[in-house]
DNA sequence: ATGTTC
């Protein structure tokens, strides 16, 4: 498999699985502001769902030694994808979808801004469920980052626990190549993530300018291991990201509770459930060092490790198996990748275009999802084609309902 | 992406 190596002077080489999915110019100036970084470890690489992005590149792999950047993992840190596999089969389903999509929409809290003014895509009262994940998991070490951090404090932080959020965060029901029903779901920090994100961007600048360090671009600021800012980051970022795997299990909880509620019958979950990040920074370890490695929009594929690929909406979806490509940092991409912004999709795709490329799902067709639509992303195909090493593909998911933020 | 807001 063809991979493309952009060099970069004074830096590290960016590895670009790229071959066949071209991306734009100002994706690349990023890769290349990254490898100049005088702590990448080896290099940098690039998924084929590379796109340009706040901070740093969507679709990149960073590792780095004594420091991390706060704005390449971003704001939606933990962000990510729940997939599981049911006993229910496709003729079990209804010949109307429409309510299994309500019964989704009453049991998740969605969305935001207009839709719900007093609590946008919030609980109104904590749930049992909610609460007592909070409490065992996530409440004390909160009262511990909010004490060093009082700005975390007035967050929706518990209120967000088991609710979508909003833009690209989703919950589908799809089937499989057997015609078995699987729920899937997109999302990640929420509100309190994203807080902890912003803040720690902010001090990230601060720092380069106390120490006057110059940089291709001020979103590359860094945190220098050692630090006390360093410190809190780590463990607040490990936090965020708690916070989001149990935010998605929160919802495919009560995801399956609807499917039940809809078919009249209970529903059993086939096969161990897939919960993956596609926006954080973990330690690990490549080539003999342990570094931070960043995946700003990708996913871990060791040897044998599940993950998941969605396509855009009316395409189709993977569960896929890493196959432990050292080069890659043992990645893959998050998706197919945008090819054109979400004005630019609003301006140039007509909501009748939207309507007819998503009409064998049932899912809103209206102007406000028009950016989401299916052409304002790559083929997946070709991105699936250009990660052949990275992943074999174990299911491949066509939607049937599909729940937006 | 989020929260707030013009």
């Amino acid at each position: 498999m063809a991979i493309e190596v952009i060099n970069v002077e004074k830096g590290v080489p960016v590895k670009s699985w790229t071959v066949g999915v071209p991306f734009e110019d100002g994706a690349r100036q990023q890769l290349k502001n990254l490898a100049s970084l005088p702590f990448i470890h080896k290099w940098v690489a690039a998924m084929p769902d590379v796109h340009f992005g706040k901070g740093a590149t969507i679709g990149s792999v960073i590792p780095t030694t004594g420091a991390i950047i706060p704005a390449a993992v971003g704001v939606d840190i933990g962000c990510g994808m729940m997939a599981v596999k049911t006993d229910v089969r496709a003729d079990q389903l209804p010949d109307s979808l429409k309510e299994l999509r309500s019964n989704l929409e009453r049991a998740i809290p969605h969305g935001g801004g207009k839709a719900r003014k007093r609590d946008p895509g919030a609980w109104h009262d904590i749930p049992e469920d909610v609460g007592q994940f909070w409490q065992q998991q996530l409440a004390d070490r909160f009262t511990v980052l909010c004490d060093k951090h009082p700005v975390l404090k007035n967050t929706n932080n518990v209120k967000h626990l088991g609710t979508l959020g909003t833009g690209n965060h989703f919950i589908e029901v799809c089937l499989d190549e057997q015609d078995d029903v699987w729920i899937m779901l997109h999302s990640g920090s929420r509100g309190v993530g994203n807080r902890i994100g912003e803040h720690f961007i902010r001090l990230a600048k601060q720092e380069m300018e106390r120490f006057f360090i110059q940089l291709p671009d001020r979103d590359l600021s860094y945190l220098v291991e050692g630090t006390d800012y360093f410190n809190d980051y780590v463990e607040a970022v490990d936090w965020a990201q708690d916070f989001a795997r149990i935010n998605r299990q929160v919802m495919m909880g009560r995801a399956l509770k609807a499917l039940a509620v809809t078919l009249n019958k209970p529903v059993i979950v086939e096969r161990e459930a897939v919960n993956c990040h596609h926006n954080y920074v973990q330690k690990e370890h490549h080539y003999d060092k342990n570094v931070w490695l960043t995946r700003k929009g990708a996913v871990s594929a060791r040897e044998g490790q599940l993950g998941i690929i969605p396509g855009s909406m009316g395409a189709r979806s993977f569960i896929v198996r890493g196959k432990g490509n050292a080069e890659s940092f043992c990645s893959c991409s998050h998706g197919a990748g945008r090819v054109m912004s979400r004005t630019q999709a609003k301006k140039v795709v007509s909501v009748e275009e939207h309507a007819l490329a998503t009409a064998h799902v049932e899912c809103r067709k209206d102007a406000a999802v028009v950016d989401e639509t299916p052409s304002a992303y790559k083929n997946i195909d070709a991105v699936m084609a250009a990660q052949s090493d990275l992943v074999e593909v174990v299911h491949t998911l066509r939607q049937v309902v599909c729940v937006k933020g």
